[in-house]
DNA sequence: GCCGAACCGTACCGTACGGTACTATGTAAG
DNA sequence: CTTACATAGTACCGTACGGTACGGTTCGGC
């Protein structure tokens, strides 16, 4: 996101809200999670912050600029986990890309992100889907960049090999997520066996390096339970 | 899956509409996908139909009942194209496997499916989500009966191996779609090359045949365009 | 102590929409 | 011809919401 300077007219500069603002945007957050969109009026949200629709308006412009925000807000929360220690064993390596699976699996189950991706895929039909395009670049950019920078890894230390970056994250990202995603956002409820997150993440993993994987050192089990 | 009809309560009773009422819906169905859901107001629906209000309200008791009826209308125009003549070489499975992808690709990709599942989804945060429990019925359902049992043709002539059922289903899905779908109901833009749906309906064939497949007669390359 | 800025709370306005009622028109049955 | 019914078109009502205006209060600077 830090490039969007580069395609947008105007400066982009990410607008860092006060306190005040942030704590506003919060419970405006919480409003949307168990009220849906309905919920997040003007009136609803200076009443359930206990601030002024008038400060709404002086802050956010008005009501697309408060979700805006609040979608700015939320993706702001997501530390994007840095680098950090790059595995250096395949084990390792493996155990980096099911954590990560397991955590993409947890965020995009989370009431925050089902709730302002409702918002966002209800606005898009209209206006360009500016709300659309927000929740793209700063939820889902994230990923693609920690999942590219783990895939690039795996790559220069043999343990993966492909050719098309772009493929390779694609199938890592639907071996993980199926369907997951859309059911959860039309309201169904996902079985107690779908909850576990964990097996579901060394499951695709397993499968990943099954398309994906060097045959060295094959790391023998896949415990398909 | 299916044993739907055992599991329901109900008769579920499909009610058809009177052709009327069908070219009603069918133009509520044209102001949704090129207006989005706050272009689908009563008082527009029955200026684009040329009817009356009342009539609405009469035929589909209120608002929800239209959106409802209209899904139900689309979903209807979808034939779920029966079991048909089933495969019996391995290479003829796999180009009814790859045409299933396809299929999968260009109507998860239609403008009415975007519109439906946009609007289905916009409304899943609120009033336990009827229209997305509708259009998982509906739509989602209808893909897994026709996936379903493609896949256990495969398993019975031998050309597959699984033990879930539902894990196949579910890695078949991923690996057809991966973010495709959200993404576009996002209202992002597909690249031209992500428009080759053949393309990517065969690379995701190829991918589950390596996880799923038989090593029998290996069909070596698979130049089918 | 005084001033101005920020802000809360509330009242207010215009509009848009869901839903209802009423009239007019066409049509098929008797 | 008359009656009953279905439907188009329009007018109407209540409400909810986006947005604005204003009075009252707090607080930091001087």
């Amino acid at each position: 996101m830090a490039q969007a300077a580069a395609r947008d007219s105007g400066p982009e500069v990410f607008e860092v809200f006060t306190p005040r603002q942030n704590a506003v945007l919060e419970s405006a957050l919480h409003l949307l999670v168990e009220g849906g969109d309905r919920a997040l009026t003007t009136a609803g949200i200076a009443r359930a912050a206990n601030c002024s629709k008038e400060s709404l308006y002086k802050w956010f412009g008005d009501r697309d600029g408060v979700l805006a925000a609040v979608v700015g807000y939320q993706a702001s929360k997501v530390r994007v986990l840095g680098p950090g220690e790059m595995p250096g064993s395949l084990s390792s390596f493996r155990d980096h890309l099911t954590r990560f699976a397991d955590d993409l699996l947890a965020v995009l189950s989370g009431e925050a992100s089902l709730a302002l991706n409702r918002l966002a895929i209800g606005q898009a039909s209209r206006a360009d889907a500016k709300l659309g395009h927000l929740v793209l670049e700063r939820g889902r950019r994230m990923i693609e960049l920690r999942a590219g920078a783990l895939l690039e890894t795996g790559r220069r230390r043999g343990f993966l090999a492909y050719d098309d970056a772009n493929e390779a994250y694609r199938t890592l990202y639907g071996l993980i997520i199926g369907d997951f995603h859309v059911r959860q956002l039309l309201g169904d409820e996902l079985s107690s066996q779908e909850k576990d997150f964990q097996a579901r993440a060394h499951v695709a993993i397993g499968q990943f390096f099954k398309l994906y994987g060097t045959g060295t050192t094959a790391h023998a089990t896949n415990a398909r339970s």
